[in-house]
DNA sequence: GGGCGGAACATTGTATACATTATTGCCACC
DNA sequence: GGTGGCAATAATGTATACAATGTTCCGCCC
C-alpha cells in the first residue's frame, strides 16, 4: 500500500481500487473479494469493505446478489451515455438558473472565471495555456452547477461527472494536436459565452439547449480519440493509455 | 431490531434507518453515530456501519467530513427538483429510445401494460381501480427506462427515483377524494399513450417534452398535498402522515 | 447417465478489542 | 479578557476471530 500517498488505509484503497479501474486492470465484470484484495494490499479486510462501499457510491462498482461486488462495464457507448447525461444535467442546472434567476454574487464569479478563461488564449494554437484552461474550465462549470441552488440537482450532477471520462475537463486536451484542440476550445469558448448570457436574460430554453451541445464537444473528442479502432472491452485502458500520451 | 423483518441485520438496520428518515424521525442535519445507534438497535457498529454505506448510496445520508454520516435534508424544494429531475432523466431516456428505436419485445411490453393499465379505468371515479393502476404504473415507467437500452441513464434514473417521493407512484393517489385523483390519472393515462406514440414515430422532442410534464403531475400534487400548509424543516414527517392517511 | 445430496470450501456477515484521530472544554499564560 | 495549548472524551479507523451463508464439486443413488 505504498504506491498512493496520504489519507487512511480506507482512502489509500479506494484511490488505488479507482485507479485500477479507470486503468482498465480491473476489467469490468470482475468480482472483487475481500480476501483477495486484503492479500494483496496487505490490509485487513475492514478498509477494503469501506472502500468498496465508497466506489459502489461513485459507481464504479455494483453490489452483487449474495454480497459482494463487480467491477461495473463501462463500454464506449456508456461513456458517451455519460457524457450526453452530463450535458442534459448542465443543461437542467443552466435552465433552472435562468428560470429562477441566479444569485448576483454567483453571476459574477461566472463571469471572473469567464474573463480568466479568455485570458489562456493566446492569438494561435502555440501561445494557448492548456493546462489554464483545464483548471479553470473545471471551476467554470462548478460554479454553473452551483447557480441553480439546487442541492438535488448539484448532487446528481456531481455524481455523473465522476463517471470515467465524463467530468467536464476530461477530454480538453485530447485532440490529437495543438491546433485542433485551439479550434475546439474556441467553440467552446464561445458557448461559455452564449450560456451565461442566456442564463442572465432568462433565455431558459436557450441555456440548457447550448449546455447540452457543449458537452457535445466531449463526446466528439472520445470518438476522435478512438477513430481508429474499435470500442470492446478493453476500452478504458485503451482511452487511459491515451490519456498518458497527452 | 425486531421491528423490521427478513434478511440479516445490515438489510434491518438500512430498512429501519431508511423509515426513521422517510418518517422524519432523523431530521435533516442529524449526525448518525454508529455507537449511538448500535446501542439503540442492540446489535454492533459492523452492520451499522454497513447500512450507513448503503444508504449513503442511496443518498438519504452524507458523509461528512472527518468520518461520520448525517442526514440529508429534503425540503419541499429539493422534493420538486427531485420530480423535476426524474422528469428530465425519463424525458432523455424517452427521447434516446426514440432516436435510437426500441426492442420490438421491449416496446409490445410497454404497449401490454399500457393496456392493463387502461383496464384500470372504470366509467368514472368509483369504479376506477387506484391500487391496480399504481402497481402497474411503476412497471410502465420501469420498462419505459429499459427502452433506452443504457446501463448509465438507467441507473442514474433510478437512483433519482430513489429520493424520497420522486419516484413515478408515490403521489398517484395523493388527491383530496377519488374525483380529483380520477381526473389527474386520465391525463396521465392520455399521456402515457401520447408517449409510446412518439417513442415509436421516433419523435424524440416531442417523447422528451411529453415526459418532463408527465412527471409534473407528480409535482402539483405534491403542491397539492400541502396546499394547506407552509413548507418547512418537518416537511418529510408532514408528508408520511399524510400518506398515511390515503 | 442424470439428478440429488452432502461435505468441503470460499466468501461475506458480525462482534469486539484496540488504535488513531477529531472535538471539546478547561486552564494557564499572555 | 482573550488566546494558546493540553488533556479528557468521544468518535471513527483497523485488525482479527468466529458465525453464517452460499457455492462448488464429488460421490452416491435412482
Amino acid at each position: 500500500m505504498a504506491r498512493t500517498r496520504g489519507g487512511n488505509h480506507t482512502k489509500r484503497t479506494t484511490d488505488e481500487l479507482r485507479k485500477r479501474i479507470v486503468n482498465g486492470e480491473l476489467p469490468g465484470g470482475t468480482r472483487l473479494t475481500e480476501l483477495g484484495l486484503a492479500e494483496d494490499l496487505a490490509i485487513s479486510r475492514t478498509p477494503i469493505r469501506e472502500a468498496m462501499s465508497r466506489l459502489a457510491e461513485e459507481g464504479l462498482l455494483e453490489r452483487v446478489r449474495g454480497g459482494g461486488f463487480v467491477v461495473r462495464t463501462f463500454t464506449l457507448e456508456d461513456m458517451i451515455d455519460a457524457i450526453e447525461l452530463r450535458g442534459v444535467l448542465e443543461g437542467t442546472a443552466a435552465r433552472i438558473a435562468a428560470e429562477r434567476g441566479v444569485d448576483p454574487a454567483n453571476l459574477a464569479e461566472i463571469k471572473r472565471l469567464l474573463d480568466c478563461l479568455e485570458g489562456c488564449f493566446g492569438g494561435d494554437a502555440g501561445a494557448m495555456n492548456f493546462d489554464a484552461y483545464s483548471e479553470l474550465n473545471a471551476r467554470f462549470h462548478d460554479q454553473l452547477a452551483e447557480s441553480c441552488a439546487s442541492p438535488v440537482i448539484q448532487h446528481e450532477l456531481r455524481r455523473v461527472a465522476l463517471l470515467p471520462f465524463a467530468s467536464p475537463s476530461a477530454f480538453v486536451m485530447a485532440r490529437p494536436d495543438d491546433a485542433a484542440s485551439y479550434r475546439s476550445l474556441v467553440v467552446a469558448q464561445t458557448q461559455h459565452h452564449a450560456l451565461v448570457a442566456a442564463i442572465e436574460r432568462r433565455e431558459g430554453a436557450r441555456a440548457e439547449a447550448i449546455a447540452r451541445e457543449h458537452a457535445r464537444i466531449a463526446r466528439s473528442n472520445l470518438e476522435a480519440a478512438f477513430a481508429t479502432g474499435q470500442p470492446g472491452p478493453d476500452t478504458l485502458s485503451r482511452l487511459a493509455r491515451y490519456a498518458e500520451q497527452g
